[in-house]
RNA sequence: CGCGGGGUGGAGCAGCCCGGUAGCUCGUCAGGCUCAUAACCUGAAGGUCGUAGGUUCGAAUCCUACCCCCGCAA
């Protein structure tokens, strides 16, 4: 088939791959979000569908705005038969979801209708499912409502972060994909309706909600902490040498504790430094302060004695 | 020119403001104590203080340039 893709994020990155090596798909064209600047130094960087796309020696187009006249244009001529789109990052106007014959067809990262939206990886985690999955579907105006074609399931392990997940699923969604244009260009593709009782939205994530509210309980601490590596990233604060710092946690298990007001450091040892949360208890294994280097705790305590009651996001 | 922190024996840090013998917590090695130990005691090895210049009688410390790491922000 000839087939548009349109994707930004990492993780259509082997779904494009995938695509370009089957030989039985014409990749036409790949559309991804402008270069933007990001990093340190605020530098240009090309997103990585772009690099992936530039190294299979595909045409690139990075429109500002996919629905601006001469970005439909450039699709229009190019008459694909469809239009495979993975977390492209902007919402297609009718025209563009119109204009393949065969329409277009998203992957997204969760069981749909749970976890609509932007971030269904993190969501997955926070919420505490047992599996998770990709989607393939076909889209409609509304968001991520469209008809599915197709799912495919994973267990969430249990200390699974939202990066290693994110990758899992990447990975998954080749063979699903391929599988599912398969189905459409026999003709055999089934459709099952989403169930919008069931659906549930996970909304773009910001900084904010990776701050840690130590008031909650263990579980849920230890589910965001997963859910926000590696990014936004789990983070407190706390007062190093008079000065209240940034704590950024990388990796934390839940534990027993008796006693100990929510966010307080009940214990700071190699083992771990463990955390009074709201109900149950946190041992925090490896952090970073700001501007320093990831570390593990026996090695951040060489350095950063932390005292046995320590308040963690202090008056907060 | 987006803002900011940092590069000091194997690890993590202090010392830098107010130049003048390299320090702390660990690790390593040896010895001791012990039924025994990752515990405890004693001792030892190990550092061009990121790189290159400059100022100075003297620079980890002050000045300049460059390299590398990281937090914020996106």
């Amino acid at each position: 088939m000839r087939i548009v893709f349109l994707g930004t994020g990492a993780i259509g990155v082997p779904s494009l791959k995938a695509l370009a090596a089957s030989g039985v798909h014409e990749i036409q064209a790949v559309f991804t979000q402008p270069d933007r600047p990001a990093g340190r130094e605020m530098k240009l960087r090309p997103p990585p569908v772009k690099v992936a796309a530039r190294a299979l020696d595909l045409p690139v187009f990075q429109p500002a705005k996919i629905r601006a006249s001469d970005a439909r244009a450039d699709l229009a001529a190019l008459a694909p038969e469809v239009i495979v789109v993975a977390a492209y990052g902007q919402i297609l106007p009718k025209a563009v979801l119109s204009l393949p014959r065969l329409g277009c067809i998203n992957i997204h990262a969760s069981l749909l209708p749970r976890h609509r939206g932007a971030a269904p990886i993190q969501a997955a985690i926070v919420e505490g499912d047992n599996e998770t999955g990709i989607t393939i579907m076909q889209m409609d105006e509304g968001l991520d409502t469209g008809d599915i074609l197709l799912k495919v399931a994973t267990p969430i392990e249990p200390g699974e972060t939202a990066g290693s997940l994110h990758d899992r699923l990447a990975l998954l969604a080749p063979a699903a994909l391929l599988e599912c244009l398969d189905r459409i260009a026999c003709g055999t593709a089934s459709r099952e309706r989403q169930d919008a009782e069931l659906a549930t939205y996970a909304p773009k994530l910001s900084r904010e909600d990776g701050k840690i509210d130590w008031k909650r309980s263990a579980v849920e601490i230890e589910r965001r902490i997963r859910a926000m590596t590696p990014w936004p990233g789990a983070y407190t604060s706390i007062l190093l040498r008079n000065a209240k710092v940034t704590l950024k946690i990388h990796r934390a298990e839940l534990c027993e504790v008796d006693g100990g007001q929510a966010g307080t450091v009940v214990a700071a040892e190699d083992d771990g430094i463990v955390v009074a949360a709201g109900e149950g208890g946190i041992v925090l294994k490896e952090v970073q302060i700001a501007g320093g280097k990831r570390l593990k705790v026996p090695d951040f305590l060489r350095g950063h004695p932390i005292p046995t009651g320590t308040q963690l996001a202090p008056e907060e």
